[in-house]
DNA sequence: AAACTATTGTCTCACTTTGTTACATTAATA
DNA sequence: TATTAATGTAACAAAGTGAGACAATAGTTT
């Protein structure tokens, strides 16, 4: 027995958001990526906006659902609104290798706007759960992702260009690392971010005149070599910058 | 006799398009501002997606109506889908004035979702002409603007920081000055986008090292003093900017 | 227990960029 | 011809960055 698809009553049409969701897991810089049922197809986690919700507010929810997450670093930064990038045949296939009864003029297979995001996460905090359409959920190396459908890699590439802009602006570091965390964590973020090398010695020493850290106790991580202190961001700015984050506008 | 109103056969449903278009006079950084019939109210210059349109091609087919112009720098920069930014009542004024007969369930008094660019034109090229419900439309400086409906005071202001973080990144004096200036005339545009006095040398000193002026012969002001050089931006710069600008995805 | 190894924190020096002031140049005017 | 006001450029100080050196040190090896 075919199952029902859902309906156009609770969402708005043709809007939809998607989020590119970083995480790094003390190396590589990753992001997740779902992969639907029997079809061999990978997209980004996104999703529909309901009738009454606010578009942040579903981006949001989308995280949620996906990674059980709250309070999370999360910013628009782009909408991809093409005509072309809409694809109803793919949609079609993947409703199709779910089981779904396609309804006539199936308000899903229409045009589609999407709202893009990115969100920043602590990768050591979550349990990714797939969606009702999906196998799976991975994380994935930003340099060694699979192919994505549709315009989906577009997406990503943008996102990417996006943190990098705002790298120093924004903080990253603080949303992408635990709260404590020593110096050549920090610098590995960077350079994950980034996808370059930087030079030691010239990266402590502007994060530590910028003075946005407060060093801790030593970390006596078992190595044979000179203990690093631990940092973390001086908390008047994680407060400041986890509101900015989720609630502007 | 009532006006028939637009039907929404022709456009997407809960979609627009807002765009704040910046102009420089010499002084002053100014944006054009609509002023519907018989209201008092005060608006961006927008429009509606066609269903076959791509969003980028809508928001440049609305300058080009209000302007006459095409080729013009243009820009996305966010979009706003806060479910209270609209306002139902606010429209049906705007109609109702304009002496439209609004129907059931009418879609334009439906949730939109507004995708916002911004645009640089050469301020002395255009003649603005107001659309189908306006009065008129008129350059308002930055900083002396008229109380705008719903939520567009907000969107100039995002305009206005995302324009001042692109100043050096995307060569924005070029598409608001003509092709030939001074160096005091850049130095100008500079300041009325920061807001902020720039020291004159440093200014000239920064300009030159970048290397994206050629300089051209001098213009007699009649003034009294010593005549400035033109300058204009290497055409290599003009070339690659103005493709990207409209095209980007 | 002493030598060794790898990483860390800090310093130095050269070089570049920016802030600030100074000054000679020059087109129009008195 | 002297005066005026903006312009182009140089000079020097202050701040920031790139590159290398080196001592300190936690664990490992001998």
């Amino acid at each position: 027995m075919l199952k029902q698809p859902p309906s156009n009553e609770e969402y708005l049409p043709h809007l939809a958001f998607d989020s590119v969701i970083f995480g790094f897991n003390g190396t590589q810089l990753k992001i997740l990526v779902l992969e639907y049922h029997n079809t061999g197809l990978f997209a980004l986690p996104g999703g529909f906006v309901r009738r009454y919700e606010d578009v942040d507010a579903a981006a949001k929810r989308g995280l949620w659902e996906r990674t059980g997450l709250d309070n999370i670093y999360l910013e628009q930064f782009y909408t991809f609104g093409n005509f072309s990038r809409s694809r109803p045949d793919i949609m079609r296939t993947i409703l199709e290798a779910n089981g779904f009864e396609i309804p006539e003029d199936y308000w899903i297979l229409d045009r589609f706007i999407s709202i893009a995001y990115y969100a920043l996460i602590n990768y050591d905090e979550v349990v990714p759960k797939p969606d009702e359409l999906s196998d799976n959920i991975n994380w994935y190396p930003i340099d060694n992702l699979p192919k994505l459908m549709m315009d989906h890699q577009l997406i990503v590439e943008k996102a990417l260009l996006i943190l990098r802009e705002n790298l120093d602006k924004k903080l990253v570091g603080m949303n992408l690392l635990p709260p404590k965390f020593t110096m050549q964590v920090l610098q590995k973020v960077y350079e994950a971010i980034l996808g370059e090398k930087l030079r030691r010695t010239t990266f402590q020493r502007k994060m530590l005149t910028l003075d946005l850290l407060v060093r801790h106790e030593k970390l006596f991580s078992g190595g044979a070599h000179k203990a690093p202190y631990l940092y973390s961001f001086k908390h008047e700015l994680t407060e400041q910058l986890s509101q900015e984050a989720v609630l502007s506008n």
